[in-house]
RNA sequence: GCGGGGGUAGCCAAGCAUGGCCAAAGGCGAUAGACUCAAGAUCUAUUCCCAUAGGGGUCCGAGGGUUCAAAUCCCUUCCCCCGCACCA
């Protein structure tokens, strides 16, 4: 026997496959097709070993249909719509170290580093890079439908999804509010976002800035609790800071000049006009909006010129600074005389509006007293305070009387009409903003701008949710948590913005050429295209003949033939093939992502099949698998943290790796990467290789134990099909690689040498290995003359076989050996010599009677001990005992029934003498025979008495 | 905020839907032994506590409850984690 030398074995068996182009499929008409995809990768990086635990999931789970005789499509492509590949480019131009270093540990060479500072080059360079990758990996990808996003083809495809999608009245324009740097346009704002420098976490804030009139003016304040005006008493000014007045739509505003500069970039024609100094304002009054009572401008200097509009509206009754201010401005008699407030002051109290539990109508004062804070200046409590009382006020909170038409509206309904009420009648509008300062990679800020005719796809639209939905449940969604909130999720999926202004890599708006479709929305339908790549990667057409009556005819079976081959120029064979792939491969049965897709990529998924394509072509199934980390959290592809691939597939093998990804943990949770547990499957393939090649070159004939084999074998067998059949990955590998060979090895312990059954289980066991393990299933299939193990079937289970006697037989051995094994370590004996007691037949009789007449319970006695000569106190003593077990586990007790005791132990003998290296000896418990310690009477049915000496 | 998922023995991780073969699979680690006497190798056994005869005790985040019987069902409570739209 050759030793595991699984980097050889995978090179070999990876150019072979390539060579015989064991990835092709075609549309058969005689076989039943099974279409399945991964969520392509987006370029922005090296695929890391996080990335290949869903291609490895993918490609078990084709590899196993295939062998299951189904006949397989599963393509792969990639995706660098949106602006990551650009940055990168530009990152590489600018010589930036970081990735410099980043490309290089990944085995780019300078000349390839040359070839990368311009985004065309990214793509190339990456997309072979991953293509390489998933070579590598073993992951069989039909390279005919290969794609990607940026290709003129698959833009034509795009373009004609749009084109239906407005068909559909699907998309609308309205205006939009997004982060938007500066200098570069618009950027996204995420942790993992690799164009901004600072504050990855910031949420966008959505305030109502309410106007108060100020003479021929309006000081604003922004707000995130617009059902709080009921409560305003004062305004808070900052005396020192230099506000800025601007004019918008021929009003004029008051706020802090950093608010201004924010508002430049969400209305048009706002233009800085003048300044005021807070100072000037403390004092006098202002109309507070929606109440419209005067209310007096305070000095304070809490107010921040960076957050809102740098002027606070004060609700003391509700907000624990405002509370606090007061209180403390109230006390300063010296700044009250400097402004000559102390009158204006000393009637401003509290206003209660919103009654909520725990905190009463007076929540602000209430929770101060609680934490005990005594001044303005305990920033952390004051924040701890007011998320404490907004909490309890949103979700539990009460408008109350003063509040007009909302007296007793809850406060989660009352802040939204409040706040449109106010926006109708002009008295406040929206301001966004970030709630942390937001830096792109530029070094410049990243502000709220405003898109006034952004285009958004109507995900909103009844019509299709409630199709969506419907289709949602019957589709094969796992894992189930999922299945049972995607209906949800696509309830509350609100209509989405599907295209963007500025230079980013995709497919150009149909309608509006200035307009570039973004990366979720042009990645949704896509499925679907890869059956038309192919012929278009064959030449059978060229990008300008993609038009829309093309893929009207392919995809909705629209149009004469004869007609749509005029229009476009393409031979009707080849457009008949295309509509027939099509129609063979379609629907996709199963589309495999990460967790990050459940609420966004999925729903849109779904939703574009449902809106454009016939129901019969809507999809089918969906698998969502999580995360691969390493310490310190999810690997990203652009922050690195990952080891390179090649270096870990050289020292483990691809194949462990894959048993990794199957074993380790079950694929709907995060797992954490360790190498010492890969490890341990590298170890257990070279196990896995003996174990196959023992089973090769056993010669013997048939044994007892053979019906056991093949009984247990092939229960074995319909439980990993079930489980692989259910995506419990894990499970069928556990099947697999633990559970069959533990029985192999039982059988080969009892002694078993039967070539022929072992030939054929054998040939079963490399096959059930390779959908997970196939580099190492072809190689051990030359030893039954295989030409491609990953090519053939699985055998189908042999129900005749599956038999609860013979497993019986060896359950029950099993279980003697336990126990002698159990006396032996806590009896202080030799053991040189083993006395086993077979039960009396009265026993057994006693058992019988007690499985057919449970019920009678004690009842029994009479009759039995008419039946039977057996003295009444063993007899009810062992009744008794056998009711108990029956009712703990009623079908041990019918399989201890069935067994011939005595039969199996003196033939089985030889085999626990050897397993103890002790004479055995069997007697009949009913027989007088040696019994020094009197253990005969222990004796039942399926729990022989033993002796050991 | 909206929505979702968890807490099981030293660690990882099954089980929980359909309560009873559950002291609780499997793996890792650890311990002992075998073999080699080099190995992250391989094999065997042990690994909650007590026990010189196959037994007993305690246990599945915490606290209650239902039941003949609960890791599994119900209630309360504490703690962790994850997704959330121009990031793919």
């Amino acid at each position: 026997m050759e030793e595991y030398e699984p980097r050889t074995i995978e090179s070999k068996w990876q150019r072979r496959w390539e060579e015989a182009k064991l990835y092709r499929t075609e549309a058969d008409e005689d076989s039943e097709s099974f279409y399945i995809i991964f969520a392509y990768p987006g370029i922005s990086g090296f695929l890391h070993l996080g990335h290949m635990r869903c291609y490895s999931y993918t490609d078990f789970i084709a590899r196993y249909k295939k062998m299951r005789g189904y006949n397989v499509l599963f393509p792969a492509g990639a995706h660098p719509t949106g602006n990551q590949v650009i940055s990168l480019a530009k990152r590489v131009r600018e010589d930036d170290p970081d990735i410099i270093a980043y490309l290089k540990a990944n085995g780019a060479t300078d000349e390839d580093i040359l070839f990368l500072d311009n985004p065309d080059g990214i793509i190339e360079y990456f997309s072979r890079s991953y293509i390489k990758e998933w070579k590598n990996f073993g992951i069989q990808i039909n390279w005919d439908h290969f794609t990607y996003t940026s290709r003129e083809d698959y833009s034509k495809f795009i373009q004609w999804q749009f084109r239906k999608l407005k068909e559909k009245d699907l998309l609308t324009q309205k205006p939009y509010y997004a982060p938007v740097c500066k200098n570069c346009g618009p950027v996204a704002v995420d942790p993992s976002e690799t164009d901004l420098s600072k504050g990855g976490n910031a949420e966008i804030q959505e305030y109502t800035l309410l106007k108060f009139k100020f003479g021929n003016r309006y000081i604003t304040a922004a707000t995130l609790r617009p059902e709080t005006v009921y409560g305003q008493t004062n305004l808070w000014v900052s005396p020192e800071e230099d506000y800025a007045v601007v004019e918008v739509a021929g009003e004029e505003w008051i706020m802090s000049e950093a608010a201004a500069q924010k508002l430049l970039y969400q209305m048009d024609d706002v233009e800085v006009t003048d300044h005021i100094k807070g100072e000037e304002m403390i004092g006098e009054k202002a109309t507070a909006p929606m109440i419209h009572r005067d209310i007096p401008i305070l000095p304070a200097d809490f107010t921040d010129p960076d957050v809102g509009s740098g002027i606070v509206t004060s609700v003391p009754s509700d907000a624990p600074y405002d509370w606090i201010a007061l209180k403390e401005l109230k006390d300063n008699h010296g700044l009250l005389e400097k402004y000559g407030l102390e009158d204006i002051v000393k009637d401003v109290e509290p206003i209660e509006i919103i009654e909520s539990e725990g905190f009463g109508t007076n929540p602000a004062e209430s929770i101060i007293k609680e934490m005990g804070i005594t001044s303005q200046n305990e920033v952390e409590k004051l924040e701890e305070a007011t998320q404490k009382i907004y909490r309890a006020g949103f979700h539990k909170g009460k408008m109350l009387d003063i509040s007009g038409e909302y007296t007793g509206m809850p406060v989660q309904e009352a802040k939204d009409n409040i706040k449109d009420d106010m926006l109708d009648s002009g008295e406040a509008d929206m301001f966004y903003d970030l709630s942390e300062e937001v830096i792109c990679r530029c070094g410049t800020d990243v502000v709220m701008g405003k898109i006034p005719d952004q285009w958004f796809i109507r995900y909103s639209d009844e019509e299709l949710t409630e199709k969506s939905k419907a289709h949602a449940k019957k589709m094969n969604i796992k894992p189930e948590t999922y299945a049972n909130t995607l209906p949800d999720t696509l309830e509350w999926f609100q209509d989405r913005s599907c295209a963007r202004l500025g230079n980013w890599i995709g497919t150009r708006f149909p309608m509006d050429k200035r307009w570039i479709i973004e990366a979720i929305a042009d990645s949704t339908l896509y499925p679907a295209y890869y059956i038309i790549a192919k012929h278009y990667n064959d030449d059978k057409f060229q990008a300008d003949q993609m038009t829309v009556e093309f893929f009207d005819f392919v995809y909705l079976g629209k149009g004469e033939i004869s007609q749509v081959s005029e229009s476009t120029g393409i031979d009707i064979e080849v457009l008949e093939k295309v509509r027939n792939d099509f129609l063979y491969w379609y629907p996709l049965d199963i589309n495999l992502g990460g967790k990050e897709h459940m609420t966004v990529h999925f729903p849109v998924f779904l939703m574009n099949h449902v809106s454009i394509l016939k129901e019969e072509h809507w999809p089918r199934g969906i698998l969502v698998n999580w995360y691969l980390t390493m310490t310190g959290g999810k690997i990203s592809k652009s922050k690195g943290g990952a080891e390179p691939i090649p270096d870990v597939a050289d020292r483990f093998g691809i194949d462990t790796l894959r048993l990794y990804y199957a074993h380790s943990a079950s694929p709907f949770v995060d797992k954490e990467w360790d190498e010492k547990e890969a490890f341990t499957y590298r170890k257990r393939l070279g196990f896995m290789w003996r174990l196959i090649n023992r089973i090769k070159s056993a010669d013997g004939g048939g044994s007892s134990v053979d019906d056991f084999l093949e009984s247990r074998f092939n229960r074995l067998l319909e439980k990993a099909f079930s489980f692989m059949d259910d995506h419990e990955i894990r499970k069928a590998a556990n099947v697999v690689f633990y559970d069959i060979p533990a029985e192999l090895e039982w059988y080969f312990k009892r002694g078993g040498e039967n070539s022929a059954l072992l030939d054929r289980l054998g040939e079963t066991l490399i096959k059930l290995t390779a959908p997970f393990t196939p580099h190492m299933a072809d190689e051990l299939g030359e030893m039954w003359d295989i030409e491609y193990v990953t090519e053939e079937q699985i055998p189908e289970v042999r129900q005749e076989a599956i038999s609860d006697a013979a497993e019986g037989r060896e359950e029950y051995l099993r279980s003697v050996l336990d126990d002698i094994r159990n006396i032996l370590s806590i009896a202080d004996v030799e053991g040189d010599t083993i006395h086993i007691y077979v039960t009396p037949s009265w026993k057994k009789e006693v058992l019988k009677k007690a499985l057919t007449e449970t019920e009678k319970g004690m009842g029994l006695m009479a009759v039995l001990s008419k039946e039977l000569d057996v003295p009444p106190k063993k007899l009810s003593g062992f009744l008794r005992s056998v009711l108990e077990d029956i009712k703990k586990n009623r079908a041990a007790a019918v399989s201890a029934m069935a067994l011939d005791e005595m039969k199996i132990l003196q033939e089985d003998k030889s085999f626990i003498e050897r397993e103890f290296e002790a004479e055995v000896n069997v007697h009949l418990a009913s027989e007088d025979v040696y019994d020094p310690a009197n253990r005969k009477d222990k004796a039942a049915p399926g729990k022989p008495a033993i002796y050991i000496e």
